[in-house]
DNA sequence: CTACAACCTACAGCAACTATAGCTTCAAGG
DNA sequence: CCTTGAAGCTATAGTTGCTGTAGGTTGTAG
């Protein structure tokens, strides 16, 4: 059983593109692996086992940046885990804050919807709606990504 | 009382950037204004209704590619409102789609955080957790951005 | 030995801005 | 009237996290 595997299997194993794993590497959250005769990348466990752990993050909604950090941390290896610890809680205070906002913003749009009689666009109130900003629910959605 | 005024102004009216005004004009969402003698921008009442009703629908996380739709159809005016109302439903889904997302996230981020003992970073959970795909109380999360 | 899949590098593109450079115009103070 | 500094102008590059393309090389199966 060969240790070694091609850059397209580890995409395969860690559920993702090819460039992606390019991607990683070139932004330093993949270590560069070791290569072939023929110049190809080879990927051993311990790539998988990091990759997993970047996709997982990155679902979990982790940027690239605090991965980085975490990794950093996770190879520091003996100092506590507060910095880990801190690096979960302030991406959980960014996720609650993105919860409230778009539950305000649901109940914005069921009520626009709601407000929708089949009439003509002229008087459609969902545009009017739209345009009017001082009905608001909620008066603190900035301009960060949703 | 002068009708018309600056960049500048139409920004702060606005809530945002002088460029992000530009940007809108150049992507086509916002029309071009007049421009003074010495070439610059001149807007009225109109533009700045237009950019709220842009900049409301921005921070209700429509795409500026929805928001040209639902200004084309605004402007249509005599057609039934049923493709506004499309749109906002259109949207509604996907808003509803993000809250159960991240809900299911700030589940997990919770569940890992309270794992954390004070340890050394060798044994922290938070690292182990985030390592570990398996126990992944979602197991629906797209790439979609969150 | 010949296809053809999979690999390689390098670069362009996406959304929705934001920031910079290098220039011109406007408004206020002396 | 002149100067100074803020604000305007265009054009272009950068941001994040990828994805897609072009144009070439390597690996593998029949």
């Amino acid at each position: 059983m060969a240790k070694e595997f091609s850059i397209g299997h580890l995409a395969k194993m860690g559920g993702c593109q090819v460039q992606t794993i390019r991607y990683y590497e070139q932004v330093g959250v993949l270590t560069t692996p070791p290569r072939s005769s023929g110049n190809q990348r080879l990927y051993s466990a311990n790539h998988l086992e990091r990759l997993l752990f970047i996709r997982h993050c990155r679902e979990l909604g982790f940027s690239l940046d605090q991965i980085r950090r975490l990794l950093t941390l996770a190879q520091a290896g003996d100092r506590p885990c507060g910095e880990v610890d801190a690096v979960a809680r302030e991406h959980l205070r960014t996720v609650e804050l993105k919860i409230e906002r778009l539950a305000g913003l649901r109940a914005e749009l069921q009520r626009i919807i709601a407000g929708c009689g089949a009439g003509r666009v002229e008087r459609c109130r969902i545009l009017q709606t739209l345009g009017d900003h001082s009905q608001c629910l909620t008066d603190d959605h900035g301009s960060e990504g949703l």
